[in-house]
DNA sequence: ATAATATCAGTAAAAATTACTATTATTAAA
DNA sequence: TTTAATAATAGTAATTTTTACTGATATTAT
């Protein structure tokens, strides 16, 4: 079978998700972690966080604004996506499994989960936009 | 002032992704516009389809398979994303506004809008699995 | 008809991600 | 603690999706 072997590599990208709240994008996990490791490849760092998302301890976020984000907090929760910055960040709401009842009503198909994503300006963005 | 004219092509777009459910992507619209206008090009279908969304004529929906699939309903409805054979369908589910507002409570910047994204089988992936 | 210009087809470029390959690192067994 | 097996890596090339560019064409208003 195919065991998974310890990489530093891959136990760095997975300590800097785990501990930022940024939502990084793979190239600036890939940025982060050359500060440590200066020859990290690209690719590594995109095997690494596919890798640690189908492990269940990473979640992808795919947003409008082409790259995918990545989370280090697996459990669901939704984000918001600023439409001026393309910067990606939590939303302290409560997570709503019985959105899945609701879709699956009427679905004949199945329901595995879903993806909630907020579309408006971050923080940072609102204060600048109104000074 | 950018007035704008009008084009069969853009015309043909339209009137296909009004006419369809199946949430096509860019290049599908392409491959059945082509059966009308052999010589119509990627480029011009997407610019077209990128217009009817900034006129609100469409919606532009942004899947984890990493192509974007667009839908001639511009109206807030919710979508499921198919992780076997990457279609998107409608989910026959009322629009939440609400949402918004849950969202808007402790983010202190803005929140305009949503998407709601099911992950899960078609109907005819799930059939075929069962089969 | 004519002039102004938005749109087009065709092509090239950009951006994000994945695939490939020879080398290196990790693991388990001798 | 060497040795053997193989997963992971760095570096690079290729793929995929989408956008940008350009000279020709179509649409609109005069």
């Amino acid at each position: 079978m195919q065991t998974t072997k310890y990489s530093r590599q891959r136990e760095a990208v997975k300590e800097y998700l785990k501990g930022t709240y940024s939502h990084p994008t793979a190239d600036e996990v890939y940025q982060e972690i050359r500060t440590i490791y200066p020859n990290i490849s690209l690719g590594t760092v995109y095997r690494n966080l596919n890798l640690l998302v189908e492990q269940g301890e990473a979640m992808k976020l795919t947003t409008e604004g082409g790259k995918d984000h990545f989370d280090g907090n697996p459990m669901l929760h939704y984000h918001l996506y600023c439409e001026r910055c393309g910067r990606v960040s939590d939303i302290a709401m409560e997570p709503m499994q019985q959105l899945n009842t609701l879709a699956q009503v009427g679905h004949a198909g199945t329901i595995r989960s879903h993806s909630l994503l907020f579309l408006g300006e971050c923080e940072n963005c609102c204060k600048q936009n109104a000074g």
